[in-house]
DNA sequence: TTGAAATGATAAAGCGGTTTAGCAATTTAT
DNA sequence: ATAAATTGCTAAACCGCTTTATCATTTCAA
């Protein structure tokens, strides 16, 4: 059977306040002897607390609920990794709920989060949820009083978020593309309303405007940042424009061109100066290897976690945005 | 202030008993009235029931403890999906651990997944520390009489178990190479004492045996199943054999062998008959399209969790072992 | 009518901890 | 020697829910 307190407190001739006490560390008037007494026999006999009763007592969980829209996904895994490891070394739990882009999912889950008793949570919003300033986040704001932090993700509201400066990602990467000569350039972005996706294409259009070069709506396309969008969006481009270089807005559309250019026995790199966005570390075993907007995913993790463990702390409201560079690495050429 | 099983007995006139058995629909002797009337007053006020308090009275959570080496590796993370999804839709949580392969955590982890009153856990074990047999599953085993099963992995102790055939997919892989007039085919296995590594080589031998081929030692490399490990042994590959075919036992070095020999400006996929393994799905972009063996890795999480909880009911040991397949595409070509 | 059975509801103990207030014994200061 | 302060420890309430045993009332059958 699973030892309690109370049996470590029999065996220690004492009584469970003592041993709670001593094995919490409170600074309490305990003699020393006793002191060694409890924690050698807890420790003897594997002692384990019941952590729900500690949280019914407590009223607190240590635990983080973390709600991810699709841990399959690269880019999730990669963050939920840093978040968990940041979480651990800080004697964190969390809970991490798997939406699947379902939208109902989302704010049910969170009800049961709240039900489990976290501390806080972690919102990593669905990009197809998000759009329209999320009803999601807005409505369980309402509700709840617990802490949490959005994360990845952008709204004029004013609550705790941290996320990547993507203006200044497609600005770079338009940048980088000017910078070799080039003039003509496609951007392939993601759906309208998204505001990661119209940041990007503002930063491509900022650096149009800052170099003189007009800019043309002919050469923007828009898809939903997966390998299909990559796939219909490249025959357009090849099709309707005379691109030179095409700026493509995450590496999964840049992947699905490839594959549709390899069927066309094409060669995408030939025909166009690339640059993508995630750095996705596949891109380094390409031939060439591409040019990439890095976003460090590891710091947007742990930073928010950060912000979390502060807002628990001090109830404040924080913002925060992440710089991105760009990785140029060789699938951008001089024109 | 959160809402209480106590405040909804007020607010209806009733005790709490009735409170909770009518919430949890217990077959009790209530009148259809109160039923109704406390179920709407809890709808209304929005009821959310504290689970510590349930888990501490019921002593269970409803939880299950996922132990994984790796959340960022995308075999990892497809198969945290499949778990997380199969879980939820059995009304159950995934308190995931990630332990990034390192040894002293997977043992202290699932300690405290213990003492978080988990119902159970799903241990996928990090291949680097399973090599011996895992002592870390054997030593936690003794002290735990908790349901467990060991996913991904195999050992020839009596506990629930289940993994896929690497004897088969070594021979499916080996056979398909064979067909196509290969007879020297290098394989890239994984580092001795992996159980996958060396049951992939056991198929491997196994193909060759059922041909007529002989078995040669040079043509067997081993590495790391990583992008390094890949780097190495494609150099070793063409100074030192003379191989037509190679068959890599994980995607990931099949693609650090695509890296290097771009740096070498070389073709791999011209040189060689390639088959890979895990089937990534980025097997498809590839030019040529790359075949790879196919483990489905949905099913192996969804059965691991029926498992679970099947072990969880019933108290039985089972076993099990998965199929798998090989996605034969364009990487291997008629010798 | 009356005893048995069925119905409707509850008190109270228990789950495993935390924490506050207070008591007794010892030490210190005067 | 005595009051005050310090030290060492504990009783008991509480966290929010589940569950068992029990009781009072109503319904039913004979």
């Amino acid at each position: 059977m699973k030892l309690t307190m109370k049996d470590i407190a029999k065996m220690a001739n004492v009584s469970m306040t003592t041993v709670s006490l001593v094995l919490n560390n409170k600074k309490a008037r305990i003699s020393q002897k006793k002191i060694n007494e409890i924690k050698k026999i807890a420790a003897d006999n594997n002692y384990i607390p019941n952590s729900s009763a500690v949280s019914l007592a407590t009223n607190e969980s240590k635990t983080i609920g973390v709600v991810v829209p699709n841990i399959g996904n690269p880019f999730y895994s990669l963050l939920l990794k840093a978040i968990s490891d940041a979480l651990k070394n800080r004697g964190y739990y969390a809970l991490i709920i798997n939406t699947n882009d379902n939208h109902d999912d989302e704010s049910q889950q969170v009800q049961k989060l709240i039900s489990r008793g976290v501390d806080g949570i972690l919102l990593v919003p669905s990009n197809d949820l998000f759009s329209q300033g999320s009803t999601v986040v807005t409505e369980f704001l309402k509700d709840i009083s617990l802490p949490f932090v959005l994360v990845n993700a952008e709204t004029k509201l004013k609550i705790n978020q941290i996320n990547f400066d993507s203006v200044e990602g497609g600005f770079l990467a338009t940048q980088l593309l000017i910078q070799k000569g080039h003039k003509k350039i496609a951007i392939i972005t993601g759906e309208k309303g998204y505001v990661n996706a119209d940041d990007r294409l503002k930063g491509y259009k900022k650096a149009l405007e800052q170099n003189h070069i007009n800019f043309d709506s002919n050469l923007v396309f828009r898809g939903k940042y997966d390998i299909q969008s990559g796939n219909e969006n490249i025959t357009k481009i090849i099709k309707d424009t005379e691109a030179t270089a095409i700026f493509f807005c995450n590496d999964l559309m840049l992947y699905g061109a490839m594959q549709k250019m390899n069927q066309l026995k094409l060669n995408l790199f030939d025909r166009y100066s690339i640059i993508g966005y995630d750095d996705t570390f596949f891109n380094e075993i390409f031939n060439p290897e591409v040019s990439s907007v890095k976003q460090d995913v590891n710091k947007l993790g742990s930073d928010a976690v950060i912000m979390m463990l502060d807002v628990i702390k001090n109830k404040v409201v924080n913002q925060s945005k992440l710089r991105v560079e760009v990785n140029d690495r060789e699938s951008v050429k001089q024109l």
